[in-house]
DNA sequence: CAAGATTCCTGGTGGC
DNA sequence: TGCCACCAGGAATCTT
């Protein structure tokens, strides 16, 4: 489910409401996630928070304790600011209740995200957030990079921009889009790309991103921002889950294929090979 | 090595 | 609220 933008979308929003605020109580209520959440994750009790990083699709709680409460969504993760009388949803597997009276809440129906800890030391070190290519949003995600790293590899463009050793945060969603937007075929195999393309290519990641970002992501089925309202980027989308469907700018039907078991959509007379 | 397939899990949808 | 096959936004870990 969440890609970058909803991440995004997630930190901007849970952000204001946790730091410089205490943890009064961890409630595990389900440590059964992609990998299991350890249990000393409530001896964070009583430390304060001080940020709320993102990088690719984690997010990263400092506290002023030194140590990090590590969070990925996964497919069907969302993260809430709510009251903590409120109900537990069947889904909802961690509370972090903070001094303000307000509880981060953890949902994840298919238990594909996770939740981990570790010492902000180990950001760096870390084995999931080392070999992380630059972030699409800051200055070291250019045309070179993308170029050099697409020179030599067969695999098809589209399935290389979902590769987060080459650029984070561009999942299924946004890659279709960027490829839609910079008029590329998302079968062209990565190095046939030439130069100025994948400039319009890097252009295009940085646009769609930035754009869903400010319209709080793209509410598909699970995901709501952490205030329990959806994103409003899925009106925007050209060609994602528009299989048969006219093309916004040309009309003719949106094409769609399976790649990399991923559900794949393009127009085939905008975006060319 | 690179590339492709499998795997974790639950729920929604659409066909019958 | 019938049954069932199929599909879903991620990504580590296999197999080829």
């Amino acid at each position: 489910m969440p890609e970058l933008p909803e991440v995004e979308t997630t930190r901007l929003g849970i952000s204001p409401h946790l730091i410089g605020h205490q943890i009064r109580e961890i409630i595990l209520r389900r440590r059964d996630l992609r990998w299991p959440v350890p249990q000393n994750l409530t001896e964070l009790e009583g430390t304060t928070f001080v940020s709320v990083k993102r990088r690719s699709k984690y997010l990263l709680l400092e506290t002023d304790t030194q140590d990090v409460i590590l969070i990925h969504l996964g497919m069907s993760g969302s993260l809430r600011m709510i009251h903590p009388g409120e109900d537990w949803k069947k889904h909802d597997h961690i509370g972090i209740t903070v001094g303000n009276n307000l509880q981060l809440r953890y949902h994840d129906p298919r238990r594909f995200g996770s939740v981990m800890r570790m010492a902000a030391s180990e950001i760096r070190t870390h084995s999931l957030l080392t070999n992380l290519g630059p972030e699409p949003l800051e200055s070291d995600f250019t045309a070179a990079h993308l170029y050099a790293a697409l020179r030599n590899k067969s695999i098809p463009v589209k399935v290389a921009i979902m590769d987060a050793k080459i650029v984070v945060g561009v999942g299924n969603i946004y890659a279709s889009e960027s490829l839609f937007r910079s008029g590329i075929h998302p079968l062209i195999e990565s190095n046939k790309l030439t130069k100025p393309r994948a400039q319009k290519l890097v252009s295009a990641i940085r646009e769609v991103l930035t754009e869903s970002i400010s319209q709080g992501g793209t509410t598909l089925r699970d995901f709501l921002k952490s205030d329990g309202e959806p994103g409003y980027f899925k009106q925007c989308l050209f060609v994602y889950d528009r299989k048969g469907e006219p093309c916004r700018v040309c009309k003719t039907p949106i094409s769609h294929k399976v790649l990399g078991q991923r559900a794949t959509y393009w127009c085939g007379k905008c975006q060319r090979r």
